[in-house]
DNA sequence: TATCGTTATGTATGGTTAAATATAGCGATT
DNA sequence: AATCGCTATATTTAACCATACATAACGATA
């Protein structure tokens, strides 16, 4: 158990392009199909989903979900291979970030007191 | 230019021992000799500050920070030698984890749009 | 013992941000 | 052409959190 957490985020001009809420994100629509069903799967408003979407299709040279609208099923959303590339990438770069600190994190945790919370 | 932000934050129960803020004002506090000091020069509320000195003693084994309250100067506060090994200790940890994703970072960043922000 | 700037702490206020609500459009299928 | 669930977007409402404000205690010094 690390308890410590390591946060990376991209950001691009006032707002953030990529960080870990966007990546559960795109992982979440990339299983569900569609931004509605990612939302609710992570007890986010639809409204809010849509626009961290849009926000991350915005900030990169080209998009990383794709969606429809209409048809048998209303529509849906998908991940594009640029998208999948960029989630690869990121969580391998999360790893990278976590493996390194993963001794000197101890010398911290384990000033921390044993009895339990605040 | 590295703009990629890699922040680390320490849990401790409901709350964060410490993160990127409370280095920051534990730093200030050293500089200053006393929060009220350190929250201005962080254009931060006295409360607050004090808030986050609180968790952080509460949180570890020993205090961070000293405070003494009266006197001439009307009181005042300093950094522990412990917290001083745990801004030092921190700060190594956040150089390890940057440089370990110098190289994969660009990878997200050269695909991020050259049109400024949004 | 009066003063001073700070620590210490509670309460109230205000502003930002997320959520809730509302509405329109889409298009394959029936 | 009627239906269905989703995208797309604006507007209103609610929740949260930082700040502001307010007050007391502290103690060396003068």
């Amino acid at each position: 158990m690390n308890p410590i957490k390591v946060k990376i985020r991209i950001p691009f001009g006032d707002d953030i392009a990529l960080g870990p809420g966007k990546v559960d994100l795109l992982e979440a629509i990339a299983s569900t199909g569609s931004i509605s069903a990612a939302a609710k799967s992570m007890k986010m408003s639809y409204k809010r989903a849509w626009d961290l979407v849009n926000t991350m299709n915005l900030s990169f040279k080209q998009p990383l979900v794709m969606t429809t609208t209409g048809g048998k099923q209303g529509g849906g959303a998908s991940i594009t291979d640029f998208g999948l590339a960029i989630i690869k990438t990121y969580r391998e770069m999360e790893r990278q970030a976590n493996d390194s600190i993963l001794d000197i994190s101890k010398q911290i945790t384990n000033q921390l007191n044993t009895t339990h919370s605040g």
